[in-house]
Parts: structure tokens; C-alpha cells; sequence
DNA sequence: AAAAAAC
């Protein structure tokens, strides 16, 4: 029988518990009548995991309707782990033994805001938003977080977080991930996407019991969670952290252009859920301070980004080409709010059985964002940037309340606008991969704090930075390819907001014509005549092209050209699809907080 | 053609 990670971890710090092998009782637990039910006894490890929160023991009845035999087979998965020194090799054993944690949640730099923080978030706008599920068994969505156990320590953080209700896109993975399968789910920007991963992910590890990591100065992580940017890794291990507090559920972040001693040190007191940008993850496993092998849950935030051309190689080093346990062993959950088909076909070499999930159309953006596209040529866009930021400062939207954040292709271009636009009395700050990292950092500061209310970035700021009060998004270039444009304009109308995009389009842009105008008139904008015309006049097909029809949540298991031998990919028939079943328009209720994002 | 991601 495997003995639970955090059992032997303590087992590790008592050497009598360790030689015999036998399960190790907290103290809190002694002197009791032996009770062995799973459930319990893996709670009494987590309280071992080394928080103090006192009340942790007491147990908890986990309603395990889904917990198949897929997690079974996860936690009988190595047997290694019957001797030696446990975590960390006698430097004082897990996380230094209760450690005073952090508290997360004290918000030192959303001062200005305060007054406007946490109002109306608009439920009704998602009544009749289309939802779509395929593949074998899909468990039924929650309407409340109370019909999902997370646990007593989870719940006062979804508490604290002052999320009332699941999202959506929550509602429908939660279950979904608890249930051991699994997932690759498409739902708008902004709605709430790493807390749909994370919850599940932080409940499994308090709850499973894990073999003892098998050597010292090595870090065996037991969950993975890559993102395509350092600054949405930095983002994503803060959200983790806020949802794990006092759990005893230790995330670690791992990023490039910092460095790497401090990263190190973290990881060597101790990491259950690593978040990495590829790149700084493959060096690390090079050095081999951190091992894959202990892996049971993999997620890929900005799924499709991440097996795109430039990061696939790395990508599949990691999952493919390491350590780590193939799928149907791990759990793997893929997000993100577009996911082409061509990326999904791909994508289902890391997945087993999946269940597809679609909130929203794929890809769509949200029609809270109003979108604007105006003709501008290229040597007249800073003139017209200016008369929209004078307009803006007019109407008193600009400053701290209400944040500009304008995109342009290059990262010369970046600079070069940054300046021009302070030169003439905009304070603007400017984010690129040209950048240090404390430079990006400090500029992404300054702009979220409302220091410099316009930022120019790259497309290094495109996908999924949660920045609150960004009123506006100008693509002062347009990308070539659709998805980007969904992403970027997604920095705006956050968490049921809305928001406002304007984008700068010319003849350089045709070939995004069509997807533009399409897109806009899915998300009921007002598509221009003139736009209307370079669309038709576009050959149309290439990588751009979208299905169309209402519902976008598309499967590619069930698209025919794509499903020959479709048994491979694709298990069974059972597809559900409704309009966010299960009453959740019923718990409207306006002004309420949830955890969106 | 550009952007991102390790040192």
C-alpha cells in the first residue's frame, strides 16, 4: 500500500515511523479509534503537509461521485519510495516544518481602485451563453461551489477570494477535472479559466496519497502547469497561491530572465504544483533539479499557443521526451479561449479519452467587448492614436480608472511609440521580449497601478494577463492571424465588464478581413461597409477561416474531415449541449462577486 | 515576417 506523501514526508522527520514502514498518524489524530477510509486518512495527511491551521483534521466527508478508477490507477503509479531520507534530505523536512505562510491576500497595490473594486459583475449577459461537451461519461456541471467539495480550507479561500459562484467555464471543468478526466476546454477571455484548473488540481493533491519523492536536492513536483509568458506564469502562481492557502499545498513559479538561485531554493524546500515558461522548465530538468516522474496532473494554460509552431518542440521535450508519466496516467487539462483545429489534432497526442468543452463559441470573443474598427493608414496611426487618447482624456476616461493598452507588431515598434507618445504627454510605459525581465516587470507594475495609464505592448502581453480597469485596447497594428486579435482584445471586458477595442485597419490587413468581419458580427458589432467590402474581396480559406453556425464549441473528433479512424480519438457518441444547463441563470443575482478570474 | 521562450 502506498503510503501518502505527506505521511511519509512526516514519516521522513521520525525516523521510528520511517524503519517500520508503517502509516504515520498525526498527532492530532492519535488515540483515536483507527479509521482507514481514504478519504479521511488523506485528509489527516494534508493537515501533515505542514500547516497549522488547527481544525484541519477534523474530517471531512469527500463526495467522491466521480472519483473513478482513473485515480486509482494515478495514485498506484510508482512504487518507489520505500527508503531514504524524504524530502529535502534531512534539511528540516517538509516546507521547514510549518512555516509561517504568507498571507496572500493582503492587496497592497489595488489602493487606487478600491472604491470601484468588486462591483456588478453582469451575470445576466452569460445566461444564454452556449455550452458544449463530448466524449464518454461527461459529468454533470455544478451550480455552486457547495456542490463541489473542495474542502474545508478551499472553501474559506473561494471565501476570500470573494467568488459567490462558479463561472461557467467552472461549472462545467470542476466536475469534470475531480472526476480523474482528461480536458480540453475553450472558454472566453476572461472568464475564469485558472481557477477552473487550479481548484481541482489543489484538491486532488490534498486528498491523494502521493509515494515519497524519491530523492533529495531533487524537486518532484506532482503537478505541472505551463504558460506561454513569464508574466502569465508570475500571474497563475499568484492565483495558486491564493487558492492553496494553509492546504499545506506548496506552488513554486519557474520563469527565465530571473534568477535562478531563488528559484532553486523554492523548489528545494519543497514544490507539490511548479507553474514554468518552457524554456526556463527545460533547463532546470536538464540540471536535473527537477524530476517529472512524480507528475499525476499536467495543465496547459493558452493551450493552443503552446503547440504552435514556436513551442511544440519544447512542448513535447517536456512531456513527451522526460520523465513524465504518459497520459492516462497523468491527468492532462489543455485551456485556452481558441483552440484551431489543427492545434486540437495535435493536442490529443497528450491527452487520453478526453472530454472536449466548450463555453462560448471557440474563439469568440465576448460581445461585452464593443470592437471598433477604423481605416487608418500607416502613416497616419499616430495622429489618429492621439485624437483617441485627447478624446479620452476629454471625456475624463483617461487615468487610473480607466487603462489604455495599445498593441503593435514589433518590438521596435513598441519602443518607438512609447516614446513618441511621452514625448508628447501621454505617460506611457512599453512591455517586449527585448526588454529585461525587471523592466517588464516594472512596466506592467506601473501600468496596473495606474502609474502610466498607457502601455504599449507586443504580443507578449496578448494572452490571458489578468489587468484590471483596462478600458481600452488598440490594435495599433493588427496581427495576421484572428485568434491573436481575440486574445488581445480579451485584455478588456474582464470578468463580466465591459470594455472597449479599436483597431487600426488598412490594406496591409486584408487578408484579415474576413475573420474580422466575421468575428464581429458573431459577437453582434457593427461590422463597417468598407470592411464588409475588403471581405468579400478576400480569398477566403486559409488558416483564418472559422466554421460558422451558433455554436462554435467545436470538437474536432467530430468534424468528418478530420475523424478518419475516429475511434482512435474519439470514445464515444454521448454529446451534451445546452444552454448553460442546470439553472445557473436561476442564481442571478446582480452585484455579486465570482470567481472570474 | 514577428513574437515568445534558457543560460
Amino acid at each position: 500500500m502506498a503510503m501518502s506523501w505527506a505521511d511519509s514526508v512526516s514519516a521522513a522527520e521520525n525516523p521510528a515511523g520511517a524503519a517500520s514502514k508503517s502509516a504515520y498518524v498525526p498527532p492530532h489524530l492519535r488515540n483515536r479509534p483507527s479509521i482507514e477510509p481514504p478519504a479521511q486518512a488523506s485528509y489527516a495527511g494534508a493537515a501533515a503537509l505542514g500547516n497549522d491551521h488547527s481544525g484541519y483534521g477534523v474530517p471531512n466527508v469527500v463526495g467522491s461521485r466521480w472519483s473513478g478508477q482513473r485515480t486509482e490507477n494515478r495514485s498506484g503509479y510508482v512504487g518507489g519510495g520505500g527508503r531514504g531520507g524524504g524530502w529535502n534530505g534531512g534539511r528540516g523536512g517538509w516546507d521547514r516544518g510549518r512555516e509561517r505562510e504568507v498571507n496572500p491576500f493582503t492587496e497592497e497595490d489595488s489602493e487606487p481602485f478600491s472604491e470601484q473594486e468588486s462591483s456588478g459583475i453582469n451575470f445576466d449577459a452569460y445566461e444564454d451563453i452556449p455550452v458544449e461537451t463530448s466524449g464518454d461519461n461527461v459529468p454533470p456541471p455544478v451550480n455552486t461551489f457547495a456542490d463541489i467539495d473542495l474542502g474545508e480550507a478551499v472553501n474559506e479561500n473561494i471565501r476570500r477570494c470573494k467568488y459567490v459562484k462558479p463561472t461557467p467555464v467552472q461549472r462545467h471543468a470542476i466536475p469534470i477535472s475531480l472526476a480523474g478526466r482528461d480536458l480540453m476546454a475553450c472558454a472566453q477571455t476572461g472568464s475564469g479559466k485558472t481557477a477552473a484548473f487550479c481548484f481541482p488540481i489543489i484538491s486532488g493533491i490534498m486528498r491523494g496519497h502521493f509515494p515519497r519523492p524519491p530523492r533529495p536536492r531533487v524537486a518532484f513536483p506532482l503537478a505541472l502547469i505551463l504558460s506561454p509568458t513569464r508574466e502569465l506564469s508570475c500571474q497563475i502562481h499568484d492565483e495558486a497561491k491564493k487558492f492553496s492557502y494553509q492546504t499545506g499545498v506548496r506552488v513554486v513559479v519557474a520563469y527565465g530572465g530571473a534568477p535562478i538561485n531563488q528559484q532553486l531554493r523554492e523548489l528545494e524546500r519543497g514544490v507539490h504544483i511548479l507553474v514554468a515558461t518552457p524554456g526556463r522548465l527545460v533547463d532546470l530538468l536538464e540540471r536535473a533539479r527537477v524530476s517529472l516522474q512524480m507528475i499525476r496532473y499536467l495543465a496547459l494554460d493558452e493551450a493552443d499557443r503552446m503547440l504552435d509552431m514556436g513551442f511544440e518542440p519544447q512542448i513535447r521535450k517536456i512531456v513527451q521526451q522526460m520523465d513524465m508519466p504518459p497520459p492516462g496516467v497523468r491527468q492532462t487539462m489543455l485551456f485556452s479561449a481558441t483552440f484551431p483545429k489543427e492545434i486540437q489534432r495535435l493536442a490529443s497526442d497528450f491527452l487520453s479519452s478526453y472530454i472536449f468543452l466548450a463555453v462560448g463559441r471557440v474563439g469568440s470573443s465576448t460581445d461585452l467587448i464593443v470592437q471598433r474598427v477604423e481605416y487608418v493608414q500607416e502613416t497616419d496611426k499616430r495622429s489618429h492614436l492621439m485624437d483617441l487618447l485627447h478624446a479620452q482624456r476629454e471625456n475624463g476616461v483617461h487615468g487610473k480608472q480607466a487603462l489604455t493598452l495599445v498593441f503593435v507588431e514589433t518590438k521596435k515598434g513598441a519602443d518607438s511609440l512609447e516614446h513618441w507618445l511621452c514625448m508628447n504627454g501621454f505617460p506611457a510605459t512599453a512591455i517586449h521580449g527585448d526588454r529585461t525581465q525587471q523592466e517588464r516587470e516594472y512596466a506592467l507594475r506601473s501600468f496596473k497601478t495606474g502609474h502610466t495609464p498607457i502601455m504599449v505592448a507586443t504580443d507578449v502581453a496578448a494572452r490571458g494577463l489578468d489587468i484590471p480597469h483596462v478600458a481600452h485596447v488598440v490594435n495599433f497594428d493588427l496581427p495576421n492571424d484572428i485568434d491573436d486579435y481575440v486574445h488581445r482584445i480579451g485584455r478588456t471586458g474582464r470578468a463580466g465588464k465591459s470594455g472597449l477595442a479599436t483597431a487600426f485597419f488598412n490594406e496591409n490587413n486584408s487578408s484579415l478581413a474576413r475573420s474580422l468581419s466575421d468575428l464581429m458580427t458573431e459577437a453582434n458589432q457593427e461590422v463597417p461597409a468598407w470592411l464588409s467590402r475588403f471581405a468579400a474581396r478576400s480569398n477566403y480559406g486559409g488558416k483564418n477561416r472559422r466554421g460558422g453556425g451558433r455554436f462554435g464549441g467545436r470538437d474536432f473528433r467530430r468534424d468528418s474531415s478530420y475523424n478518419r479512424g475516429a475511434a482512435d480519438y474519439y470514445g464515444g457518441a454521448n454529446m451534451s449541449s445546452g444552454y448553460a444547463s442546470g439553472g445557473y441563470s436561476s442564481h442571478g443575482a446582480a452585484g455579486v462577486t465570482s470567481a472570474w478570474d
